[in-house]
DNA sequence: CTCCAATAGTACGATATCGAACTAAAATAA
DNA sequence: TTATTTTAGTTCGATATCGTACTATTGGAG
């Protein structure tokens, strides 16, 4: 394959990936209440698989967002009492997020209408698209995270 | 593979998507000026590569953004001289997008400093993992975009 | 110890995003 | 033809996002 013809594939893959994730962000917003929002609702869950809880920062690194978006986000969540901001033991200029039982919950109940709503294309595609792409992506993921300094 | 495995693995396919999406937005419009979004620059290589044009409509499905995130990010370019936004002589409802000549050559420069920021990451992974990964994604975009209705 | 560079998080302001309600034109029905 | 419904795009308001500049704290160098 010509080197023209692979930075066309590898742009499309961008495209791709873009577009994938507009599709279930939208399609997961529709089942969150107000103007929650997939990224929330990713940290949310980030926390409730980590009962000891993050940092901020953690966090921001995690979902590769500014800490200063992180900043906003967690209040939100922290309004709605997903999650607590308590002050980190160990550092006086850190904080640590975790979700609460209410948290919890919410990402449960989510979830299940989530795959509910994601049946029919799971039926329809069968798990392999998924299953054979994840080990790719998470290499590509890796790379790009680890070039980024 | 249990079925909560296989749900597993489908969300982590999600989370994957997004941060990816994360990762590589923000490359991008580190090379952008001012306040210029990826999707800004996602919009303009679509019509760089369609002389003919298309209207904010076919735009909108084309991105999956909603038709209201079109007609501002579609201003936003145009006021950048990137594209024009003409009447449609077919439907006088309707407008056709068109990239000017500054917007393509834009669009080229931008792309040549990407490359050249990518060049490293593509000379570690290789090429196969977006080569191997895009044929799935696009299934599961094409499944996920026609259950949409 | 004292200084200073690095680090965690925040305040602020500029834009981007997007749902709801709206207008105008087109397509369809009656 | 006239009335109704559908469609393309915009306006408006609420919220999310994120870059810049800031404060407080930490940790290392001398």
């Amino acid at each position: 394959m010509k080197p023209e013809d692979e930075t066309n594939e590898v742009y499309r893959f961008f495209t791709e990936v873009g577009i994938i994730n507009q599709l279930i962000s939208t399609k997961l917003e529709a089942f969150l209440p107000g103007r929650m929002t997939a990224t929330q609702f990713g940290i949310l869950g980030h926390l409730v698989r980590r009962p000891e809880g993050e940092t901020p920062l953690q966090l921001s690194n995690a979902f590769q967002v500014p800490k200063t978006s992180m900043t906003h986000t967690l209040s939100s969540l922290e309004n709605h009492a997903l999650i607590t901001l308590e002050a980190n033991p160990n550092d006086k200029r850190s904080k640590i997020a975790r979700s609460t039982p209410k948290g919890a919950e919410f990402l449960k109940a989510c979830m299940e209408r989530m795959s509910e709503s994601l049946a029919p294309v799971l039926s329809e595609l069968g798990f392999d698209p998924f299953h054979n792409s994840l080990p790719n992506l998470t290499l590509i993921r890796e790379a790009l995270d680890s070039e980024r300094d």
